[in-house]
RNA sequence: CGGGGCGUGGCGCAGUCCGGUAGCGCACUUGGCUGGGGGUCAAGUGGUCGCAGGUUCAAAUCCUGUCGCCCCGACCA
């Protein structure tokens, strides 16, 4: 492994690359598109999840599993749907291999389904299908699942993280009797899905829904949270459908009102994906590596013990044993690194893994009472007693998780504009961030935006104001206040 | 789908133009001295050169075919 990663301001997608092999989170798979999450990746990928999964069954909802293949005619049954999806699935054609004397191992060619079997990506048709075996009346709703599970859409362009062939996600798919039940849910979701951003991940967002163009394939309207990396470009971090009854009339979903009246279900899907991942990288590292929030760091602090011989060891072990106990009883995640590599080594390697907090215990501390204790997040270092240390350290930990929040909000506000017009709006865009400003409403000039500086409309934010507003581009009076930005 | 690049020890590469039986850095192993910001010295392990065919006394190198991956673009969450 070479030392340093490229600058992060000179080439951004080198250095995240860089950081994702370096700081041990995933490698390719065989084949293309795929990925190889390693244990320190999945590490914080379970934690997020831990915490997600405890967010939803908090609000009455359950997991529950659906297969991962599906028939092909499923799909067809949406129209917007299959637009939507068609172009990237995964189709299974057979079911068996054979010997061949020449070529080692073949398709059996007798082994040919009768029908397709596509795999997921995405769950919408297999659960509408189910859903209809299980709705009849009203006393059926609402229907509140989860499922964590793998999705595959066949991508062209694949990032570790961020768009991969198959990637892990939650889906939610909920049925609701009335559309204001439909809404409200899909509005709920969307404000966990905030929090978990905000709170957890240390990752301001913005909240909003998307436009015509941008919104998922069979969804009546679409809500997301949009994040900004430390390149300026907008993510999109997790999103929440309101389904509408699209669904529930493809597949002819009926239940019985209290009213003995027939009425379609109403529906909401929402997801967040091994791309959050991704996004706490390009959020928070820097040019040393990985800065990790610490309520989803699978290492809150390393403890780097430095002695020369075995002795000076067993006194370092035996000077720790109180930490470690005071570790265990408020239960913050520690690791010890007695491995022979020199303490710089350990230094550098573990701020590449974005380790909150670093405690270094040597024979001087020992002698002194003492040990040093350094953060990774702005730097600091200090030399402390070890009462101080073990009574701070908690704090500690959480002045570094809205520290890092902080930070980030600081550069998102750095970095968002208001514009008038579309020279401004231009000039703005090139220099990258979110642009704020008035929309007509028409796809037309979204895609003529589009077109001209490949920038596209992130959301349009639940807080907007358009009533004093023109559009950008066709000076008509604005329809929305939208983010415009380059995006993932 | 279009353009470009690359397949050689675990990783990154040189060697290919001009054919002569494989080399460098890192990593790894063992030992010594070291240890508070990527230590050092010494001795080692490891490769049918992506695959298949051809030319040749001889192929990593030349020819033909084939497979795969990466990057940029188009498409798309």
């Amino acid at each position: 492994m070479s030392k340093g990663l490229p600058p992060k301001d000179s080439d951004f997608s080198a250095w995240y690359n860089a950081i994702v092999s370096k700081a041990d989170l995933a490698e390719h798979g065989p084949v293309k598109g795929t990925m190889v999450i390693k244990p320190y990746g999945f590490q914080l990928w379970d934690n997020i999840k831990e915490i997600f999964d405890k967010m939803i069954k908090a609000t009455g909802h359950t997991n529950a599993y659906f297969p991962l293949f599906i028939p092909k005619s499923y799909l067809a049954q949406e129209a917007e749907h299959v637009d939507g999806f068609a172009k990237e699935c995964a189709v299974v054609t057979h079911t068996r291999l054979k010997a061949d004397p020449e070529k080692g191992i073949i398709v059996d060619p007798e082994s040919k389904l009768e029908e397709e079997v596509i795999v997921r990506p995405t769950s919408e048709t297999i659960i509408w299908a189910m859903y209809k075996k299980w709705i009849q009346s009203y006393r059926d709703l609402p229907i509140l699942i989860n499922q964590w599970a793998n999705v595959v859409r066949w991508e062209m362009r694949t990032r570790l993280f961020l768009r991969t062939s198959e990637f892990l996600w939650q889906e939610g798919h909920t049925a609701h009797a009335t559309a204001e039940e439909a809404q409200k849910e899909t509005l709920d979701i969307l404000e966990l899905y905030r929090q978990l951003a905000e709170d957890y991940l240390a990752m301001p967002v913005l909240t909003g829904f998307k436009s015509e163009a941008e919104k998922f394939a069979g969804a009546n309207k679409t809500y997301c949270i949009e994040a900004m990396m430390g390149d300026k470009k907008a993510l999109q971090a997790g999103t929440s459908h309101n389904l509408g009854q699209n669904f529930a009339k493809a597949f002819d979903v009926r239940f019985q009102t209290k009213e003995n009246t027939e009425a379609f279900v109403y529906a909401t899907s929402w997801g967040v994906s091994t791309r959050l991942v991704g996004a706490v990288i390009m959020a928070h590292g820097d040019d040393k590596g990985l800065r990790l929030p610490p309520k989803i760091a699978p290492i809150q602090v390393v403890i780097i013990p430095i002695a020369r011989d075995e002795a000076q060891a067993e006194m370092v072990k035996k000077y720790l044993q109180p930490v470690r106990d005071s570790f265990e009883e408020k239960g913050i995640r520690y690791h010890e690194d007695w491995t022979d590599r020199s303490p710089g080594f350990k230094f550098n390697e573990w701020e590449m893994k974005g380790v909150p907090l670093r405690l270094e215990v040597g024979p001087r501390d020992v002698e002194n009472n003492k040990a040093v204790l350094a953060r990774r997040d702005n730097g600091d270092k200090n030399i402390v007693s070890l009462e101080e240390a073990k009574e701070s350290i908690p704090n500690l930990l959480e002045e570094i998780q809205e520290g890092l929040f902080s930070q980030a909000l600081q550069f998102q506000k750095d970095n968002t504009h208001t514009v008038e017009t579309y020279d401004e709006f231009k000039a703005q865009i090139k220099k990258g961030g979110f642009v704020r400003c008035g929309w007509d409403g028409s796809p037309e000039t979204e895609t003529a935006i589009k077109n001209d500086t490949k920038a596209t409309i992130r959301c349009i934010p639940l807080d907007e104001n358009p009533l004093e507003l023109t559009c950008i581009y066709s000076g008509k009076p604005a329809l929305h206040e939208v983010i415009y930005a380059k995006a993932y």
